[in-house]
DNA sequence: TGCAAAATAGCACGACCGTTCGTTTTATTC
DNA sequence: GAATAAAACGAACGGTCGTGCTATTTTGCA
């Protein structure tokens, strides 16, 4: 954990809001590049793939340039794992906030998830392949990992919850069990379309959670 | 840096068939010795956490020794997939041929499934970390592994056709579908047990397998 | 028991790794 | 523009990696 007290003392960093370069330090600006770059090796080669020097060749920097801004690999990999998680927010959760509370947003949050699983590039899931590189490792990293998709599980258990609130699930329905085959279902996707190349997982990800809502009583759309 | 040495490594046990020294030469037990022991690696740091070196200090020969029954570390990679598929095989299919044919077969199945997954000491399970590792990259390692889990899928499969056809599951179940949604509750418990140490795992996988099945009209037992 | 072959060890190599350090370039502030 | 701080570089270090090559030991068989 980077410590507050490294920090310097009369400009507190700012946080990055974007590309308002004006706010937006030299020193994080080129962060934010070398973050991106590593994340985008990471998501096809894993956490433990990432070299510094093949990140600086990316980011087109010399090694030592790249090394200085997180003082180790480790911190680098956690960087990338906050960013990613950053992203997952932006592009699976927030988005899911505008539809109605209830089933309807978990919906959303469930077909988000999956198109984050199958799109753009054949990146795979950092929380997946992290998950099984860091499952016996403890360290920070891991840690990073962890708390990440816990963060998001919470996220999926309490729309869950909100569902049953609302009426549109049975009061008897258990959000960890629903939770945990969501899950399922996810992990599945990521496994037999990435790794098995299986074309028909798609769909069959769709009819799991269709199955599931069934079972709870919910007509398919 | 993490000392490998001090990773809860069990010893090295002899080669099963090893006793019967005039079907096994001296080289071909060495040879499962070493893969024993690069397999007891595997399940604890991934497929590309192995390394020549440390196989070797495991068992205790030198880094040479260990090289020249491979020829490179890919070969050694693909024995430690071939040896954890037969074991596999040993531990997980073979025991449930003796259930009667059809639904009980593909209870004990999916039980030995799901035991491979939290049992003995925290093993991981290759089929997912070297999934995760290698599905962005083509070659023979990533052969042996889908080779090896597609065959297992299509067991599982064929015991669910079988289980439609002694009239156990309702003729329009669709063994693909349900093989899928099998494997994601597989792939929930080992990421939930072994990552986030959820205890309570392997009762919802449970209860999600009897869910699949009560949708097909099989009450629990 | 002797001998060829197989098995293993020893050593060295080039490549890449994360990291350190001193220097140089670039950006910010006065 | 000068002074100062931040950022980036380049070279080097110790280490590990996979892999050849050669010598030595061990094995299995005549």
């Amino acid at each position: 954990m980077t410590s507050v007290s490294k920090l310097p003392i009369r400009k507190i960093a700012e946080p990055a809001t974007g590309s308002d370069s004006r706010a937006m330090l030299k020193g994080q600006q080129t962060k934010a590049t070398i973050v991106d770059a590593a994340m985008g090796l990471a998501t096809h080669l894993g956490l433990e793939g990432l070299s510094i020097g093949v990140v600086a060749e990316v980011a087109q920097m010399s090694k030592s340039g790249v090394f200085a801004h997180f003082g180790s690999r480790e911190e680098l990999q956690i960087s990338v794992v906050r960013e990613y998680f950053n992203q997952f927010e932006q592009e699976v959760f927030y988005p899911a906030l505008a539809a109605p509370r209830g089933l309807p947003r978990v919906r959303v949050m469930f077909d988000n998830w999956m198109r984050l699983m199958v799109g753009e590039e054949q990146a795979g899931c950092i929380f997946i392949s992290g998950a099984a590189e860091f499952d016996d490792r403890p360290g920070p990293v891991r840690d990073a990992l962890a708390s990440s998709v816990k963060t998001w599980l919470t996220a999926v258990r309490r729309a869950i919850v909100q569902a049953r609130e609302m009426g549109h699930l049975p009061a008897d329905s258990d959000e960890h069990q629903i939770a945990f085959e969501l899950h399922g279902l996810i992990l599945a996707l990521h496994y037999e379309a990435r790794f098995l190349k299986d074309a028909g997982s798609s769909e069959r990800t769709t009819v799991g959670f269709n199955h599931i809502l069934a079972r709870h009583g919910v007509k398919s759309t």
